[in-house]
DNA sequence: CATAGCCGCCTTTTT
DNA sequence: GGCGGCTATG
């Protein structure tokens, strides 16, 4: 094996990362801006830590997805050798860690992990098991309080103790039968992987010592993201010696929604008082118009410390803010704008190239709110024949013929898994309905056994007639054969099972349903290739953990399209941010409080610094939602992109694209007394005329110099009054 | 018991 | 605009 020799492989190292690469003991904070290289510093470190002596064994790292631990553990391998260290995010480590542990957990080993369509089945049973109404308590929010509620390590019983009004009294019913849904069938769901982790790691300190032998160091990255049960275990994992490294950026916490705390980063020091903290706030990602434009907005955050972004590139970056109709010519300006940047004889679109193509499709990406609006895109994307991937990766797993045939596996490992059964039993047609089902159920609840045991007897069940017997008597006895061939493989198992329970002929017709199962094969067989002991069991739990960044291939050369949520933690070339309006970025749902709108901004902010050069925004002047034409407003983030950039030549910087103005915009003379609405009186030093987008520079009465984008500005000239 | 069709409900972001 | 669930019908 050849190794690096140690100089030259940190050589590359600022002295800033080198502190933060070999500061070994004790407990360590990166602060660290975007672009800092902070995941490099982590990756760095466990290498570090190893040449120093540290068995890889004892090395525990945290990442916030799957994909962002398989490339750490890649990259740590390149550098040298990271073997033996695990490398995985929270949610896989409670996993480990539970089925590990499960007896002390309270819980067996093979549980079902449930998915929030698996947990909407369990409330809306839940809630109707305590004979409420879901009118008047919708399964969704309920969901979303225990949700809270667990994230916040309240359990159902202390919840219940506490709960002194109606409205909690009664929520505290449905937490607590939810809750023993959920355990009658084995199964846990997200929240609970980690508030019973942080349970077990409280309640029993011989499994503390035990993992705080096993792993001496962890490393933890996205820290700003983490919530309060991440926040226990993590203390716990490392109470016996403190060896902690969070690694994180306040400014770009934006899963408070989730649960995410961001005092767990604000407090470290706090937390841990003899922790050294290291600043990285060096940029080596973005040009510094860039870094200019989101230092402007995201200063405007008032809960917030102090941070520099310091660029390291030269200046040469392409920003330009444009204005659409609709969401189609936006996603078509969109598709036009990569071909001009992509294709060197492409000379068409609406907007002028800024400089000749020949840029890869891969290091190009479109950012936006919420997923509904990748459709527009998709369509003109087809148009102009680009390639591009929508990273969205629990979408796959919740397709239809998947999530049935990975209902038949679930049954096999877990046959409590209520909800899995339930999906299968009629799943093709096999004449087991719903009056057979109730029937098996009553007798279930009559003889305090699981659901499957019930079908297992259903002999017995006197409310049954001959025919539904011996159906379900073939069901139950299909379910037993494919229990043979558990062990092993997980592929050739899942191929078995499509056949054999019918599922194939019954999508025979649907070409893209079998595409998706054969997809779905040949990624177990990738996991069966990969697992050093392939097992359906940890199979079925690490799929259950894909998430929506996990299916972000960097590989292919194809345009990413995601949400602004998903694009943490990675950088492009060239980024379009569409959909600046106001409802939607910020969004409308996250108005109640200027918290929610400061994590807005700071989802912006994520988003135009993962830009390393080229920054397209866009705004549509009408957009569709929920099948209706609506007129929007232009975001009000997109004001504060520019004000701090009075003494700047431009707000927009090597602006190449111009829109042609808009009839009644019209332009204004140097020297001209204008009023704005809200700064008042001023007379303009510059016009920059750049049509629709046109910018004003203002020197107004208060002292202040200010560059207005003319179409936002309600700006008027002083003798138009 | 299966199927089609209709109605009403939700609809931000996701491990 | 999309899905789950309910109902009417075969």
């Amino acid at each position: 094996m050849t190794h690096k020799s140690q100089a030259t492989r940190y050589d590359q190292l600022t002295p800033s990362q080198r502190k933060a690469v070999f500061h070994i003991e004790g407990p360590l904070l990166v602060l660290a801006g975007p672009g800092s290289g902070k995941t490099r510093v982590i990756t760095h470190r466990i290498v570090a830590l190893i040449d120093s002596g540290v068995n890889p064994h004892n090395i525990c790292a945290i990442t916030f997805t799957n994909k962002a631990a398989d490339e750490m553990r890649q990259r740590a391998n390149a550098l040298g050798s990271s073997a033996g260290a695990h490398i995985s995010t929270f949610h896989s480590l409670c996993v480990r860690i539970l089925r590990r542990y499960a007896d002390k957990a309270g819980i067996k080993p093979n549980f079902s992990i449930y998915n929030d369509s698996d947990q909407a089945s369990c409330m809306k049973q839940a809630v109707k098991d305590c004979e409420l109404d879901t009118t008047n308590f919708p399964p969704a929010r309920m969901l979303d309080a225990v949700s809270t509620l667990k994230n916040k390590l309240i359990d159902a019983e202390h919840f219940g103790s506490d709960a002194d009004d109606f409205f909690s009294k009664t929520l505290a019913k449905i937490y607590i039968r939810y809750q023993s849904i959920l355990s009658e069938q084995n199964g846990l769901d997200f929240d609970d992987l980690l508030m019973k982790t942080a349970f077990l790691l409280k309640g029993h300190s011989d499994v503390r010592n035990e993992l705080g032998e096993r792993f001496k160091f962890l490393l933890i990255d996205e820290y700003q993201d983490t919530n309060h049960a991440q926040y226990e275990i993590a203390k716990a994992l490392v109470s016996s010696h403190s060896n902690i490294c969070a690694a994180g950026d306040p400014d770009q916490s934006i899963y408070r929604w989730r649960g995410a705390d961001i005092r767990n980063i604000l407090n470290f020091e706090k937390d841990w008082p003899d922790a050294t903290v290291v600043k990285l706030e060096e940029n080596f990602r973005s040009r510094p118009e860039i870094l200019q434009m989101a230092d402007s907005l995201i200063s405007l955050n008032q809960n917030r410390k102090q941070k520099k972004l310091i660029p390291t590139r030269p200046p040469a970056a392409d920003i330009v803010i444009t204005e659409f109709e609709d969401e189609q010519e936006e996603a078509e300006g969109i598709a036009q704008k990569v071909r001009q940047l992509t294709d060197p004889s492409f000379r068409g679109g609406k907007l002028v190239p800024a400089k000749a193509g020949g840029k890869s499709l891969r290091d190009i990406a479109v950012f936006y709110r919420v997923n509904s609006m990748s459709r527009a895109l998709e369509e003109a994307f087809i148009r102009n024949k680009i390639p591009y991937q929508i990273v969205r990766g629990t979408e796959f797993y919740n397709r239809k013929e998947i999530r049935d045939l990975l209902a038949y596996l679930k049954i096999l490992v877990n046959p409590s898994d209520e909800v899995a059964l339930l999906r299968i039993i009629n799943t093709p047609a096999r004449g087991i309905g719903k009056t057979t089902v109730d029937r098996v159920r009553s007798y279930a609840v009559l003889n305090n056994i699981t659901l499957f045991d019930a079908f297992k007897k259903a002999g017995d069940i006197e409310s049954l007639s001959k025919a539904p017997k011996a159906k379900i008597a073939a069901f139950v006895e299909m379910l037993e054969r494919f229990k043979k061939d558990v062990a092993g493989k997980v592929a050739p198992l899942i191929e078995h099972v499509f056949t054999e329970s019918g599922l194939r002929k019954s999508i025979q017709s649907d070409d893209s349903a079998l595409e998706n199962v054969n997809e779905l094969i040949s990624a177990a067989a990738q996991y069966d290739r990969q697992a050093e002991e392939p097992a359906l069991l940890d199979y079925l739990q690490q799929i259950a953990l894909f998430s929506d960044a996990d299916a972000y291939d960097a590989s292919s050369d194809r345009v990413a399209f995601m949400t602004l949520h998903a694009a943490k933690g990675l950088e492009f070339e060239d980024v379009f941010i569409a959909g600046l309006e106001d409802g939607l970025l910020p969004h409308e749902r996250s108005n109640t409080d200027d918290d929610e709108t400061e994590e807005e901004r700071r989802l912006f902010f994520v988003g135009i610094t993962r830009a390393k050069a080229g920054l397209y925004i866009s705004y549509a002047r009408y957009r569709t939602v929920r099948g209706q034409l609506q007129r929007t407003i232009p975001s009000p983030f997109l004001f504060e992109l520019g004000t701090e950039f009075t003494e700047s030549d431009n707000v927009i910087s090597s602006a190449t694209s111009v829109i042609p103005a808009q009839a009644g915009i019209h332009c204004f003379a140097a020297g001209e007394l204008v009023r704005h609405k809200s700064f008042g009186l001023g007379r303009v030093k510059e016009f920059i005329d750049m049509g629709e987008d046109s910018i004003v520079k203002v020197r107004f009465n208060t002292g202040q110099t200010k560059s207005i984008m003319l179409k936002y500005a309600n700006l008027s000239r002083i003798n138009d009054i």
